[in-house]
RNA sequence: GCUCGUUUAGUUCAGUCGGUAGAGCGCACGGCUGUUAACCGUUAGGUCGUAGGUUCGAGUCCUACAACGAGCG
């Protein structure tokens, strides 16, 4: 299902934007944070859960969902959301971050790129056509341009190139998209360079995608160096239209780009460190394996209102952890999430009062204490 | 009581022809940014049951003892 983005208020000492649209009755606001669901389920969560901690738009991925069950299955069975029972908006990457993750720089070529199925072996070929295609049977909310990731470093050459064989692929991809409750973005590469991101951006903006999407960071480079990639990129993106940064959670990054113009976020961090034993909170990033909480009978967060810190002590999700407990994974993913949201509402409520860069300041001081920069 | 077997890291176990010890798990800590990740990495941890003997040298071969286990009385 189609949404219009709105653009409500500008804040008046950064580049940060309030937005909203209206999806299936209900409102949302940006900037926002999206779980990753990558095989249709944001793992460990289910939807009563994940509605529970404010998840607003969710993500899932092309290339998985391609190789298992297949799109003609979901297609099937009505659509990602009918299959997934999710009845709020639904993102899918294009694979695109598997040509990053997964394939050789051999296997990319101007076609498309090459991947080995990795439960069977299978050669395949994933192209700006295909990946479309599929994300239009799959029927999510908002379909991306297949694109390479680039990683980081990553020559002027090399950027130059990809990039614009990148703009191709969106072309490409918006030429085949025929599903109309279906958005399509585009997405800015351009690596760590001022002119290509430039580039990139305009060309995309004459395509007249739905949206546009910052993509190549969080890939390795620095923060300093991230930040400077979406500076460079959202400058130059049509104000009106959403901007997505992808893969980015990391709690300040989600503050300082914000503050350079970025409207939704999505990141794997928040259920995948869950997962692993930590918890996100005011105070900095925590490690419920560490030996310190056995007899913590506190909760993660006295202030956090999630599920998990309402009802169950660090003691206990540490206990559920290291006994490889299913549980703990999933009270922590609630808490995390819940942490994430809970800072985008702070940073919508700091974007209407214009007081931004203090929300940051404070952030700053919180979290990392005297150790920040 | 006799016979056989076992005894090595916290634990379960490897350890070649005799050349002064390794692994998995656990413990402790760290990492994770459009998920091939409930994953990956790094420490710490040993009088090789005890006492003798053979040998240049014994976790390894021999003897005795101890503990545990199995079988037979």
């Amino acid at each position: 299902m189609k949404f219009t983005y709105k653009l409500e208020k500008k804040e008046q000492n950064t580049a940060a934007r309030l937005g909203s649209f209206v999806y299936n009755g209900q409102k949302y606001e940006t900037p926002m944070f999206m779980p990753v669901g990558t095989l249709a389920t944001v793992k460990t969560l289910a939807p009563e859960e994940l509605k529970s901690v404010h998840a607003g738009i969710i993500l899932a991925n092309t290339y998985h969902l391609w190789l298992r069950p297949g799109e003609d299955v979901i297609y099937h069975a009505g659509g990602l959301h009918k299959f997934m029972n999710w009845d709020q908006p639904i993102l899918t990457d294009s694979g695109g971050f598997q040509v990053f993750s997964l394939a050789k720089p051999k296997d990319i070529t101007e076609e498309g790129v090459y991947f080995k199925n990795h439960l069977n072996g299978d050669k395949l070929l994933l192209t700006p056509e295909k990946s479309i295609a599929i994300q239009n049977k799959l029927d999510s909310d908002i379909a991306m341009s297949f694109d390479e990731c680039i990683g980081y470093p990553a020559t002027y050459e090399y950027c130059q190139k990809s990039t614009a064989r990148t703009i191709r692929w969106a072309k490409r991809g918006k030429s085949v998209h025929n599903n109309k409750n279906q958005m399509l973005f585009g997405i800015v590469q351009g690596g760590n360079y001022a002119d290509l991101r430039k580039y990139c951006a305009q060309e995309l903006a004459k395509i007249d995608f739905d949206g546009y999407s910052i993509g190549g960071t969080s890939v390795g480079e620095d923060k300093k160096t991230m930040y400077q990639m979406v500076s460079y990129a959202t400058k130059y993106l049509p104000e009106d239209k959403i901007r997505y940064l992808m893969g980015v959670g990391d709690p300040i990054d989600l503050i300082e780009n914000t503050i350079r113009g970025v409207d939704i976020f999505d990141c794997v961090s928040p259920t995948r460190l869950a997962r692993h034993g930590h918890a996100y909170t005011k105070y900095g990033k925590i490690n419920l394996k560490n030996a310190k909480y056995k007899e913590d009978f506190t909760p993660v967060s006295t202030q956090c209102d999630c599920y998990a810190c309402k009802n169950y002590t660090k003691a206990y999700i540490r206990h559920l952890i290291i006994s490889n407990e299913t549980f703990g994974a999933r009270l922590l993913s609630i808490h995390n999430i819940r942490f994430l949201t809970h800072l985008m509402e702070e940073i919508r409520e700091s974007i209407k009062n214009d007081s931004l860069l203090e929300l940051r300041e404070q952030f700053i001081k919180d979290y990392y204490g005297e150790k920040y920069e």
